[in-house]
DNA sequence: AGCATATACTTGCAAGCTCAAGCATTAATC
DNA sequence: GATTAATGCTTGAGCTTGCAAGTATATGCT
C-alpha cells in the first residue's frame, strides 16, 4: 500500500523546505527594504561583468519570466538601485546596470543574507554543506 | 573582493533550483487538472490517519498560510476532491477529508509526479539520493 | 530589397499567495 | 461564573508572478 518513493519524497520535502526558507530570507531582508527576489537580482548583477546584464539573462539566472523581471525592476529603477541602459548593437535589448546606491544596498543586504544563510545551514558541517551543494548542482 | 560564501551560494542555488522544479512539476500535473500545491494537499491527506486533517495542520505540512489553505481548498471542495467535516469535540476546527474521487485523482497524479520526480533526480544514484534527503532533513 | 521568422521586451489579465482584521469557539484566570 | 486570552478559520485588500498577446527590432531566406 505505502510504496514509499524516495525521489518523490525528496521533491515534496524540498518544496516545503524551500518555501519556508524563502519566507525567512524575505523577513531578514525586509530591514533593507528589499525582497529575496530583489536580492537575487542585485546579487547576479554584482557578479556580472561590468555589473550589467540583459533582462532576459537576468530572468534566466534567477528563475523568473521576462514579464516578472520587467515588473520587479520597475520599482528598483524608481529608487535608483539599478539603471537602464541601451545596447548600441541591438536596440531590442535594454541592459540593467547596478547603480552606486544599488551596490551599497546590495553589500548591506549581503551581510544579512549571508548571516541568515549560515544560520540556516548551521546544522551542517562545512564538509556536509559542500556535499549538499555538489549533489544539488547535479540536478 | 569575491569572498565566496558556501552557505549563501547554497541558498541562492537551491532557490533557483526549486522554483524551476515546481514549475516543471506543475506542468506535469496540469494534465490531471491540479497544481503542485493541490497535489501536496492530496498527498498529505492520503498519508494522514483516516485521510483526514484539520486545516491548520494541513497548512503547516505544506508550508502555506491558513488563508492560503482556505482559498486553495474552495475549488477542491467544489469539484469534490475533498470534503468538509466537523469536529465533534471542537466546533472551531473543520476537518478536511480525502474523498473517493479525490483518492482516485491523487493516485493518477501520483504516477505522473513520481515519474517526474524520478526523472528529475535521475542524475543521482540511489545512494546519493539518500544522502541528499538526509542532509536536507537536517535543515 | 522584401518577407517571414525569431528575439527582447512590455502590458492586460488572472491565479496564487500573504497579511491584517474579523468572527466564532475554546481554554485559562480570577 | 465572568472576563481575558488563545485558537481555528474566513474574508478583504494587496503583492508577486505567469501566460498570452502585442510591439519593436534583428536575422535569415529568396
Amino acid at each position: 500500500m505505502n510504496d514509499s518513493n524516495p525521489a518523490l519524497d525528496l521533491v515534496l520535502q524540498s518544496a516545503l523546505l524551500w518555501s519556508t526558507m524563502v519566507k525567512k530570507a524575505d523577513q531578514q531582508l525586509s530591514v533593507h527594504g528589499i525582497s529575496f527576489s530583489e536580492f537575487c537580482i542585485l546579487h547576479r548583477l554584482f557578479q556580472a561583468p561590468q555589473q550589467r546584464m540583459s533582462r532576459i539573462e537576468l530572468a534566466n539566472s534567477v528563475g523568473l519570466s521576462a514579464s516578472g523581471i520587467t515588473r520587479l525592476l520597475q520599482p528598483m529603477e524608481k529608487i535608483h538601485l539599478v539603471e537602464k541602459e541601451q545596447n548600441a548593437r541591438d536596440a531590442r535589448v535594454s541592459l540593467v546596470k547596478l547603480s552606486d546606491t544599488g551596490l551599497q544596498i546590495y553589500q548591506e543586504a549581503n551581510q544579512s543574507c549571508a548571516f541568515f544563510a549560515s544560520q540556516f545551514t548551521s546544522p551542517l558541517t562545512a564538509r556536509q554543506l559542500e556535499t549538499l551543494a555538489e549533489l544539488l548542482a547535479r540536478l
